[in-house]
RNA sequence: UGGGGCGUAGCCAAGCGGUAAGGCAGCGGACUUUGGAUCCGCCAUUCGCAGGUUCGAAUCCUGCCGCCCCAGCCA
């Protein structure tokens, strides 16, 4: 199909062998291991995968590589093909598992034995590494090496049967002791291993290893290129051997090509860590909004359309790296700076009392729902005499380039009028703000033609009596450190004590009453935030997604260091 | 000391013998009833280093340096 500019070299492979008629259809895969959830860096290969398919006109399969029964569980293939389902990815009717093809992987092991290829080894699990050698000097052949045809067959067959403890036995690829890769030093093709298969239940009790199980499962399926990362670089020689002495009656030979896994700044990315973090509690679950898991990303509030973006945007070569988790954020932010409607909430409320504001009147304002987008609509917000605004937007006695609310400044309430600070009410033991009492010039009112003031700041507000109670949870990296794995150091050590922020005392518009788990929104001025499933009907709460870049913040960290 | 890879800006990443794309971050400025968005401009005389080949090298050759992966009956 398009075999138009090359963004990657995997492409520039592929366009290669379709140039040399190689294969006449792509077909890639997608091989999770069913234990533990997908993270990020699993979205880059699913997104690589589908999307080579996609590309060329191919196919991708998703496939369970679940050859290790004593990690794998169904909970984990439900919650994986949730995660790529939502991605927005479609693998029709291709659904496998390497288990589909234990009778098969068997058949071509007998035969390999037949074909002299390989040998049952009684070496213990520590004397065969012993026998492996090292690094730099070779290894020794198994006293067992040579035994008859007849005889391995026999053993086999009877490893098969669980005449033979669990580890007493192995089947082995005779290849070469000498071998400067140790993947090529007889692997290890079967292994005795007794537990209950979460599909396959008690039927064996002996299963392939990866190096033997998955270029059979590629090549049964018609795999074209068998996309892993960069830690199977090695593996390749032996994934050759095996498509190349396993008698397979397919005619194509998938080709294995290898890419670098990604790294993201600010967060962890191994199963083992993340695991560590749930089983800790350092974060209440797989889906917690902070860790870089596909479930988490979504509880967050990421879009799926985001996160694809993001895919495609870090590229695909074979140099390891840590991208800036900013152009994660970045790209969320681009999507739903289109997409999410505007709404106003404070979040650390200050009571402002507009003096000449009648009591007991109450105006519906004209608010855009996204000024971008005019046909995303508008809605209604009430205004009355009291209102809450952000603490943070009134000062006192402001800094340089404050362009907020102030004692006798002026600022504009969005979408109604621009009052003016009158006075400052404080509780007379603390000293704190508790209340601020303006005064509003009604010539202003947004949209009316006597509107023709400007001012410097416009902040947003909720009417006091007519705003809905909220919980706003405020995420942070979940590192302080860009890379948290770096100098050997215990990674959590770098776990950031401010990851979560729970604010409860929020206030939010009106309008948000009928917000439903999932749906996302602006808070103006404050950033895109979601509705959290804790949300009941009696309790409203929002995850905050990614904050709006923030320049005020930029100026006063700069004021800082001045 | 063996084998396999990788080095292009702060972070990713194109480039494939014809004179360094793009994105993120950063910095300036315009506009703005979100300090948002948008727009415009700046940001590698040089591609890990040193030699060589060539009219011409990030691209080819040689040598060095640095980083990553491999000694599971895990994947």
């Amino acid at each position: 199909m398009s075999e138009n500019k090359p963004s990657n070299f995997i492409e520039h492979i592929i366009n290669a062998d379709l140039a040399e008629k190689k294969y006449e259809k792509i077909h890639t895969r997608f091989p999770p291991e069913p234990n533990g959830y997908l993270h990020i860096g699993h979205a880059k290969s699913i997104c690589l995968n589908f999307g080579i398919a996609e590309q060329y006109g191919g196919l991708c399969n998703l496939r369970f590589d679940d050859t290790n029964p004593s990690k794998e569980d169904v909970e984990y293939v439900e919650a994986i093909k949730e995660d790529v389902r939502w991605l927005g990815f479609d693998w029709e009717d291709r659904e496998y598992y390497a288990s589909d093809y234990f009778d098969k992987m068997y058949e071509l092991a007998v035969q390999l034995i037949k074909d002299g290829k390989a040998y049952v080894d009684d070496l213990s699990p520590e004397e065969i590494r012993e026998y492996r050698g090292t690094l730099t000097e070779p290894g020794k052949e198994s006293p067992y090496r040579n035994r008859s045809v007849e005889e391995n067959l026999d053993l086999f067959e009877r490893m098969k049967n669980g005449e033979f403890e669990d580890g007493s036995r192995v089947l082995r690829a005779k290849i070469d002791m000498r071998s400067g890769n140790l993947n090529m030093r007889d692997p290890v093709l079967y292994r005795i291993q007794r537990g209950t298969h979460h599909r396959t239940g008690d039927k064996w009790c002996i299963y392939p290893m990866y190096d033997f199980a998955h270029p059979i499962s590629d090549a049964l399926e018609g795999i074209t290129h068998s996309i892993c990362t960069l830690e199977f670089e090695d593996h390749r020689p032996l994934y050759n051997w095996v498509v190349e002495n396993v008698k397979l009656d397919t005619e194509t030979r998938p080709k294995q090509i290898e890419f670098a896994r990604l790294n993201l700044s600010h967060t962890v990315m191994s199963k083992r860590k993340l695991r560590q973090l749930v089983e800790e509690g350092h974060v209440s679950g797989w889906d917690d909004p902070r860790m870089p898991t596909i479930s988490g990303l979504r509880r967050r509030g990421y879009t799926p359309e985001s996160i694809r973006d993001f895919c495609d945007r870090i590229g695909v070569a074979k140099s390891n790296s840590m991208v800036d988790i900013a152009l994660l954020e970045h790209c969320v932010r681009e999507d739903l700076n289109e997409r999410a409607p505007r709404v106003m909430a404070v979040l650390n409320p200050l009571k402002v009392v507009i003096e000449n504001y009648p009591e007991d009147r109450v105006e519906y304002l004209e608010a855009e729902n996204n000024p971008g987008k005019p046909e995303m609509g508008t809605r209604k917000v009430p205004f009355s005499r009291e209102i809450y605004i952000e603490r943070d937007d009134f000062q006192e006695d402001p800094p340089k380039k404050f362009f907020r609310l102030a004692p006798c400044r002026e600022v504009r309430l969005k979408h109604a009028y621009i009052i003016k600070c009158e006075k400052v009410i404080k509780d007379e033991k603390t000293g704190e703000i508790v209340e601020v009492r303006c005064t509003y010039d009604p010539e202003t009112k947004s949209g009316s033609a006597t509107n023709v003031r400007k001012v410097k700041g416009t902040l947003h507000w909720v009417s006091a009596k007519h705003a809905l109670d909220a919980e706003v949870r405020l995420y942070d990296h979940l590192f302080t450190k860009e890379n948290p794995e770096e100098d050997g150091a215990d990674f959590k050590d770098h776990l950031n004590p401010n990851s979560l922020q729970v604010l409860t005392a929020c206030k939010v518009e009106p309008s948000l009453a009928s917000a439903e788990p999932g749906n996302r929104y602006q808070f103006l001025r404050k950033g895109y935030f979601c509705v959290d499933p804790d949300t009941t009907g009696d309790r409203l709460v929002f995850n905050r997604i990614v904050s709006l870049k923030d320049t005020w913040a930029k100026i006063q960290k700069k004021q800082q260091n001045k």
